[in-house]
DNA sequence: TTGAAAGCGGTACCAC
DNA sequence: GTGGTACCGCTTTCAA
């Protein structure tokens, strides 16, 4: 490791100070052009750079932004593109005040979250903790910062970004329904359905379903609600479960992920999408319109999302006053091949 | 924000010095059974957490490991879900050793990577730099274990993971040729064939290429090689391009992003796939098995090469001799159905 | 086995 | 305007 040059260097270097030297750098305090000048560019000839642990340790802060996601096997990230695109949004808004992004992924049931005050950590950004567990606890524990994404959370003290997911359950559904379907399962999730108010996200797309049919005058058929893991894995599964339900002409996935699952399943199978079943998923991930056939879903902006969860912390660290702490970010029903005229006779 | 407990007062609390917790913190100098039971304990009641800025000031380590990717547009991630993957198997890597992970766009030609020795890292993860790039030497200057990912640097000294490129290459040309083609067109990317050799990657891929055409004993043809970015937008302008030389019967797409824009370039303009063009890719993303047709490709394991930068990254601040500072990651041809026989009649 | 004290590299207050 | 200096919270000699 080369020995670092510190602030002493520069100020015997540049005969000065060391807090002329600090204050040079922080642009605080008096100081003349002259001396100013001189120990720029002494700091210039040394390559002198702050070290930011002591400056953190001084000022209590530590410039960096925590980006928790969930894994799924322990400590193993879960495996969703969907991630990238979220952390993109979340380093592009960091980087403009100079924070930087720790990431970290979280088994959500055990973890401690310790890492957040041993590295004094200035903000959190939470994705996708159900409401049940008890992460969101431990988490305002910590009294810091937090801004949760895509969770569900009945409390309007906390800081939120989420989607209008009950119009997307609408919207998708609608969609379904106009095409002549009658018969739509759900692809929900590997969730009982009586804790699902646990799962916010879920629950509010599940309730924009239910309206939807409702509004056609269409009974809602718990069983067509599967409950299979909301992966690639389970859409292959529910394509099977598909094939079992002949009358059941549309799936509505509640995630790209699992709905190219479906679509891999059903095209082994045989049987054509949308001639036979229609598809729709949600999210509108990067290669949803590559898919076979692409995929209609309802489309949100997740680098967006990523961008404002950072914005929101900022308010907290800024103490601005907000009218709302939870931004609904909008989605939009994006009509692409996979769903199409329900079958004649049922 | 919360006032932290501190090491004084959980020596307060237990009647011992802060040496003495310190001690049985780090499991270092000697403590009594019953010392330790009783600062434990404190510990515990108070739910005291170690301030690692303070630590790591000490120490000088910050636990921490930069993880370096290119940005596209000044300050934004570039959209690719490789990253994700890459990212996936360094965190787990990481994790496993109790150092968090930093991530850091780049744009190569201007940043300073400052923030390395600011912030104290012990190690870099630089992925994607191309040796013209300054940014190598700028990287070393700093000292600092660093693995490069996917750079081909022809310095023996520096520690990097990279795939066997070459050979991915050869099979996927040598598949194209097996299958009647010899007009193969090559989306190198936005380069210019003079500088082909600042691109590794993209040489010794390259490279593979025309040693399968020679084996056929097939001339090389430079105008087959086709300069567009290597995006789904650039595999998008690569299919008008492929319109436009009809000759040409398959064409091998140096990422699978960009093949799945070739992909959809095609499929709009009624082209057949394999039918009429065979398209061959490179990576194996995990929606490559979803696209229409399922891509063939060749394949790499990305989470592995995380883990691998890693590795190699832990081998240099354990001083750890070895073999070899450059690590091969395999590849694998995977056939799937967008390759099939050339088209009749040249 | 334990504790006092000297830093690590900064920031910021206060005196000059 | 500039400099002296007391911390920030921890690790680590070195004595006791």
């Amino acid at each position: 490791m080369k020995q670092d040059i510190s602030i002493n260097d520069v100020a015997k270097e540049a005969n000065v100070s060391i807090a002329t030297v600090s204050n040079v750098l922080n642009g605080k305090g008096r100081v003349s052009g002259i001396t100013e000048r001189r120990v720029r560019k002494v700091i210039e000839e040394l390559g002198y750079a702050p070290n930011l642990l002591a400056r953190n340790l001084k000022t209590n802060q530590s410039g960096l932004i925590g980006l928790v996601v969930p894994t799924v096997k322990p400590g193993r990230l879960k495996d969703n593109p969907f991630y990238w695109d979220l952390l993109a949004g979340v380093e592009e808004a960091a980087r403009e005040r100079d924070f930087h992004i720790i990431l970290a992924g979280i088994e959500e049931s055990e973890e401690t979250f310790s890492f957040v005050r041993e590295r004094q950590l200035d903000g959190l950004i939470v994705v996708g903790a159900g409401e049940g567990s008890t992460a969101i606890e431990r988490v305002q524990a910590l009294d810091v910062p937090v801004v949760f994404v895509d969770n569900y959370i009945r409390n309007p003290k906390l800081y939120q970004v989420c989607l209008d997911d009950r119009l997307g359950g609408l919207l998708a559904t609608k969609h379904l329904i106009d095409k002549g379907h009658t018969r739509i399962a759900v692809l929900i999730g590997d969730i009982q359905m009586e804790r699902i108010q646990h799962y916010g996200v879920l629950q509010e797309r599940w309730i924009g379903y239910r309206m939807a049919l409702e509004e056609s005058g269409i009974a809602y058929d718990p069983s067509l609600m599967i409950q299979y893991p909301t992966s690639v894995e389970g859409g292959y599964r529910a394509a099977e479960w598909l094939n079992q339900h002949d009358d059941v002409t549309a799936i509505f996935s509640f995630s790209d992920i699992s709905a190219m699952g479906i679509l891999k399943g059903l095209k082994e199978s045989g049987r054509k999408v949308p001639g036979e079943v229609s598809v729709i998923g949600f999210d509108d991930l990067f290669m949803s319109g590559y898919t076979h056939p692409p995929l209609t879903t309802v489309s949100q902006n997740i680098q967006v999302k990523g961008m404002a969860a950072v914005s929101l912390l900022y308010n907290q660290m800024d103490r601005v006053s907000e009218f709302s702490r939870k931004v609904v970010l909008p989605v939009e029903l994006m009509i692409r091949e996979s769903t199409g005229k329900a079958r004649e006779g049922n």
